[in-house]
RNA sequence: GGGGACGUAGCUCAGUUUGGUUAGAGCGCUGCCCUGUCACGGCAGAGGUCGCGGGUUCGAGCCCCGUCGUCCCCGCCA
């Protein structure tokens, strides 16, 4: 069909906002054809733009030339609704929508744009198959949920640069073309035209020059980053994504805390949201204890120590560690699972980790009647939750006793409780529909959205937790070391550095993590800003001084320049606005995700590139057959 | 690198258990009809290399092997 040019139409309203105040107005309207109910002589067309949408009718005898046009548009052309704001006659009224007491009577149509069949309507909220949203991102991105995904994107981050800026933080830019250092994740390089066989590295985080700004006498820096790492990717993790990044000058913990709770209030009210402040807190070992992660979901039962229920012959029968912890984990009112149901589960299990489990009670008790009972019964289990025991295979080839040392966790008991926690955390997913837990989740968001002018309680649909105590250094048992499980500038809890070298696993980090609802939010420290504690970890961790130099040495040489004691923190923003948008992972809230191979569908990156590129760039390609 | 789920019409799915006529449904799409619909309705119609390759078989959407893609998890992510 012919288009129409735009001419000097100007827009008046947006179709949303529309309510039986404007009737009477005459009002330019211009949007996306979202539905289409032709009756003949009468047609209706639900125009659709950012803020809603609103119905326009095109009557044949009031104007013909507007219905004859009307006969040819479709879903997703993109038209132009020149008429008066009318009220509908009662029985004509749709409460369903915000804007059911109104209607447009078109004087005029002007079809701006047509467009090619989709392969999904936005108008079609049952569209599950992300291979085509993604390659149709453009069209996937109209769709209701997703404009309000990001609105409500935008309202955390506005919140959030608010809150920090209120609470005396500048927003300082960083840069994203910096220098690879070999710590941590796999960095992403740029090479360099005019270096020959130089790379810049994009950020895995600000880290090094947040440190520096405060050297720098920022005294309180914030910054709403991209961060850049080449690791596989999780529903949880992409391969670019936002961090809500800051660092401060003379901090205790404490401080730390309380700037982030203040902002995450904050950002959850942007959300309709009431997240009540101080956050509790957790040691690292005790979530482990208690949940087998370092990011526990307080919404279900966590872990239960029921090693007290068996003898030790019992033990000995069902080839059980008794060195290592025997835990119960509960799912409640999954009701009782089939045999065929259970093996389905089995998979879920990371049995790499050196832990077994038993989850046939039945059998469990035809041979051990009262450990069984005493296992359920420890665990607080009511006959229709689903309980199953996690513990130690003594058949693993790195005994319990290898990497323990005295007053923490073994990297063996770690990784039972571990093996139960990823498994707690599997069977709460798939059985969400049965025990109901994360319901008070999705309502509270749902709610939320409505924006209802008070804001709802969130207090047991979010559980914000902080983990502190974390261990220093963790022991490599294959290289017979310590080695840092954090990066090397994080302190020690000055408590604990007299033990630097005597006693290296009792050492403690001065490093903390914010968990919510079994995800990392964040991460953070008080880091070292004495030349002699840096040479100490150093030392400690058996790194030389011209290793130290090679790999750290322009922030070595800054932190010899008068560097304040300073401590930050950073928190993903993306996983922030996930939790608020009820959503299950994180391409809902990112615009142009990549998929779990880290392609862009719609962009159709990665690529290679042409010979004439490379050679600029000093750089040939060797692929591995 | 490893484990698991999925892949049938544009979309959502049934059919795969136990191989057997021309592979179905709803929505969407096309044409016609319709002045009060709002998931409009009515009539008619088009649309399928059953992800791809190979094998078994008289015969494969269904069985076997391989491969590709999407998703989830482990490893990895200081």
């Amino acid at each position: 069909m012919s288009l129409d040019f735009l001419g000097n139409l100007e827009r008046t309203h947006l179709c949303g906002t529309l309510r039986a105040a404007e009737a009477g107005k005459h009002v330019v309207l211009m949007g996306w054809v979202n539905r289409r109910r032709d009756h003949g002589n009468l047609i209706f067309l639900d125009l659709r733009d950012r803020t809603g949408i609103a119905q326009v009718v095109l009557d044949a005898e009031l104007c013909p030339e507007g219905h004859r046009k009307g006969e040819q548009v479709r879903p997703e052309y993109v038209v132009a609704a020149v008429g008066k704001v009318r009220l509908r006659d009662k029985d004509a009224i749709n409460p369903k929508m915000p804007t059911g007491e109104i209607e447009i009577e078109a004087t005029d149509l002007r079809v701006l744009n047509d467009t090619r069949l989709a392969p999904f309507s936005p108008s079609d909220d049952a569209i599950q198959n992300e291979e085509v949203r993604l390659k149709y991102r453009y069209v996937d991105l109209r769709r209701a949920e997703m404009q309000q995904n990001f609105r409500l994107r935008h309202d955390i981050t506005l919140a959030i640069r608010d809150n920090l800026s209120q609470q005396g933080f500048l927003e300082i830019e960083t840069p994203i073309l910096t220098k690879s250092t070999p710590e941590g994740a796999r960095d992403f390089l740029v090479p360099s035209r005019v270096h020959p066989g130089e790379f810049y590295a994009l950020p895995q985080s600000p880290q090094i020059f947040k440190q520096i700004l405060m050297i720098s006498g920022f005294d309180r820096y914030f910054q709403i980053a991209r961060c850049f790492r080449d690791e596989d990717l999780r529903a949880d993790r992409q391969l670019e994504f936002t961090q809500v990044d800051l660092e401060m000058s003379f901090p205790r913990q404490e401080t730390v805390f309380g700037v982030v709770e203040q902002f995450m209030k904050a950002a959850f009210a942007a959300a309709g949201v009431e997240l009540p402040v101080p956050f509790p807190r957790i040691s690292y070992d005790e979530s482990m204890r208690q949940f087998g992660t370092d990011k526990p979901d307080l919404r279900l039962p966590g872990l239960t120590d029921v090693h007290s229920a068996f003898t030790s012959e019992a033990l000995a029968t069902l080839q059980v560690d008794p060195a290592l912890p025997i835990v119960a984990l509960r799912i409640p009112k999954v009701g009782e699972l089939s045999r065929k149901e259970r093996e389905d589960n089995h998979p879920l299990f990371d049995l790499k980790k050196g832990a077994k489990f038993i989850d046939d009670f039945k059998r469990l008790a035809k041979s051990f009647p009262e450990a069984a009972a005493k296992v359920r019964e420890l665990a607080g289990a009511a006959d229709e939750d689903f309980v199953i025991i996690v513990a130690g295979d003594p058949a693993h080839h790195i005994k319990a006793s290898d990497t323990k040392f005295p007053g923490r966790l073994s990297e063996r008991e770690i990784n039972v409780y571990a093996a139960a926690g990823n498994f707690r955390a599997e069977l709460a997913k798939k059985y969400a529909e049965r025990h109901g837990a994360f319901r008070i989740t999705d309502e509270v968001v749902q709610n939320a959205r409505a924006r209802s002018a008070a804001l709802i309680d969130g207090s047991q649909a979010f559980h914000p937790m902080w983990l502190t105590d974390f261990p220093m250094f963790e022991y490599d048992l294959a290289a017979g070391k310590w080695v840092p499980a954090h990066h090397p500038f994080t302190a020690p809890i000055e408590a604990d550095m007299p033990n630097l070298v005597s006693d290296p696993a009792s050492v403690r980090a001065n490093c903390y993590d914010l968990a919510m609802n079994g995800l990392e939010l964040g991460s953070g420290s008080i880091r070292i800003h004495r030349k002699d504690v840096q040479q100490q970890i150093f030392a400690s961790l058996g790194i030389t001084e011209q290793e130290a130099k090679a790999r750290f040495g322009f922030f070595l040489d800054a932190l010899e320049y008068g560097t304040p004691p300073h401590g930050g923190i950073a928190l993903g923003l993306d996983r922030i606005v996930m939790l608020l948008a009820g959503a299950a992972n994180l391409r809902e809230v990112i615009a142009f995700p990549k998929t779990a191979k880290a392609i862009d569908l719609m962009a159709e990156a990665p690529t290679p590139v042409s010979e004439q590129q490379l050679k600029e760039l000093h750089i040939r390609v060797a692929l591995k057959s």
